[in-house]
DNA sequence: ACCCGCATGTAAGTCGTTACATGATTCT
DNA sequence: AGAATCATGTAACGACTTACATGCGGGT
């Protein structure tokens, strides 16, 4: 089994669900941190079936193409659950941004700062969006959040690593493009070649 | 290029590398956000020698095999330099213990908190660990850390994100494991079959 | 006329991981 | 005697991305 394959059994523990809205979910849901696209999906959905951990059944629709929804079987939800309290295999998040700083000192302040202020604010704008959802789901669901029985505490508290990922990556970009600026105001002549 | 030819470049614009000494960089230096193991970098220098980024000489030892020291061109500097401020393009921080979180509402207490404290635990050695690191940094390196031109700095910068990310993770995951046990400690029957 | 949403797939290519392969020296 | 460190590579596999392929209906 996949990572992906939990993944999507994951959802389908939720809800019955066609190829196709497992990819949209894929985006909306679980997006900020596990992505796939439909070419990845699709033959993964076969695999689970023929591994009896889903089955699908034809809906025929009206001007629109038939589409498969795809169902989790009791077999299914067993394999999900052993694998959700398994510690997972420990993997440092590959990230460009970090790299890039880390040869920051090669290059002169502006295109750097801008770089950062901009990264900043996407993260930043991250979330207020990841905020603002988390505000509906109080509003909306209630205590219910806190329920750990109910797949809303497990959406809320998916939303809340986003939350603080997203937090601590703009704190991080502001600080650095801080110091950037920092660097250029009290600008040093760079060292002579030979001393 | 790959995002690993700039991770090499990267090492090697601070001093002459073997392949070896590449991995072992690789490892301590990069390794909490980006990770490469020898069977990819042996390959990747020698795409980087071809593309006239990196040059080697071969290095004769007593008792040691011989090895590859490789060392950055101008022309790699160059296209270093060029990528540093580029924006990289987005990608979701792939993180399987969040897909857990998306699926913990389906199994009871116990392995969950298990789980949760005991990865808290994991991450808040991982933030010990770097804080140590910066310790040292701020103690041997001195005010040369926040000066944007030395590579010094650059380091720091980097090693300033595995801590601010450490830090947020293990955060969240206390936050799970209460929530999980606080949940555990106020049970409410399971919502039963049909109502 | 063209793009978007719905709907499902395959193919080709890239990237990354694990395993295979070899061999000397030093430490336990 | 066995494990770890130094040192460099290749091979096979698996995971992921991008592109190719098709086709209807509705909106602009």
């Amino acid at each position: 089994m996949t990572t992906l394959g939990y993944a999507i059994l994951g959802l389908l523990s939720r809800e019955e669900l066609s190829g196709y809205d497992v990819a949209g979910r894929m985006r909306a849901r679980v997006g900020h941190f596990w992505e796939a696209w439909h070419s990845q999906i699709y033959p993964e959905l076969a695999r689970l079936e023929e591994a009896g951990l889903a089955t699908h059944r034809v809906v025929e629709q009206r001007g629109r193409p038939d589409k498969k929804v795809y169902k989790i079987t009791p077999a299914g939800l067993e394999t999900l659950k052993e694998w959700v309290t398994e510690p997972p295999v420990p993997r440092p998040a590959r990230d460009e941004l970090v790299l890039k700083a880390y040869s920051l000192w090669l290059v002169e302040g502006g295109g750097a700062i801008a770089l950062f202020r901009d990264q900043e604010q996407r993260h930043g704008e991250k979330l207020l969006e990841y905020e603002s959802i988390r505000a509906w789901m109080e509003k909306e669901w209630g205590e219910e959040v806190l329920r750990t029985d109910s797949p809303r505490f497990a959406s809320y508290a998916a939303l809340q690593r986003g939350i603080v990922y997203e937090r601590g990556y703009a704190e991080w970009c502001r600080w650095v493009a801080e110091q950037l600026a920092e660097g250029q105001r009290t600008k040093r002549p760079r060292k002579p070649k030979a001393v």
